[in-house]
DNA sequence: TATAGTCCCTATAGTTACTATAGAATAAAG
DNA sequence: CTTTATTCTATAGTAACTATAGGGACTATA
């Protein structure tokens, strides 16, 4: 199958797959006379395979190790255990993290909603404000930034 | 005061100041004679609200406008409000992202705590099999990506 | 057979919000 | 006076793509 189709049924871009070539995840495929490349089913299933990591919030280099893995599986897998552990405690602190903003986020809301002009808005007091915001808040002295 | 002190007070890095200049966030300062920054009280204000703003998980651009309206406060304020509200969604749509992902490796994570090869690693075979992980649920039906 | 539309190719630059590096000048401390 | 810290500029790197430019190849229709 050609690119178009491999990416169709694997629901990753063209794009993507080219760039996952050149990243080293796939292989440098066969080419038709007219230089388009040329997949088989081990391709399918590899991508098949990066898309579920990444559909699992995987990093790339995560993913290269695990294809790796994949290729010379008779090692001890316990890393794979403990990489999956070591990834879920980081998807934890990204929640968490993103709560405790969605809760400042709240409190700035409740300051304004709107219709007056910005030196009487109680948002922008408060974001020029922190002491009336954040400063009160004992996560936030040791870290405030977050998400994104 | 010099780019390190308004740095160490506002909990900027140096070179983050020097960054946010050449985004238009913050003015060009006056320099000394040996060309050096030198910053005001309005800067450090200016600075403050940036950081706090970031701090909220803001994108720049966003506040971007936030500054550009802080500038000229006179206009109605309620598109504050908005932006807030759809910032709230977005981080709210994040973590509901991100915990959907938590639930699957942790499913991933039982299939196997390490300890033989890959060829037997439940994990390993999850990722491998799309099917017996997250084919058989409904929301990676729509869309099993998200988080980092 | 001409042409329109779709697919494919390469190479390069842009995205976000910084971070790191190199090389040089100035300032502060001992 | 020397060492160390701070500042300067400019450039490149980060993650994982995305977009653009410019061109070749295949298919269906007129």
């Amino acid at each position: 199958m050609k690119i178009g189709e491999l990416a169709k049924r694997t629901g990753c871009k063209v794009v993507t797959v080219r760039y996952y070539e050149k990243e080293g995840l796939l292989a440098e495929p066969d080419r038709t006379q007219s230089n388009y490349r040329v997949y088989g089913k081990e391709d399918l299933e590899r991508l098949e395979f990066i898309m579920h990591c990444r559909g699992h919030g995987m990093r790339l280099d995560a993913i290269r190790k695990l294809l790796a893995f994949r290729d010379q599986p008779q090692r001890d897998c316990t890393w794979v255990s403990d990489l999956v552990g070591a990834h879920i405690k980081n998807v934890e602190a990204q929640i968490a993290s993103l709560e405790h903003l969605k809760g400042h986020l709240e409190q700035l809301r409740r300051r304004c909603a709107g219709g007056h002009s910005g030196e009487r808005c109680g948002i922008m007091y408060s974001l020029d404000h922190p002491e009336t915001c954040c400063a009160g808040c004992v996560r936030c002295g040791a870290q405030t930034s977050s998400g994104q």
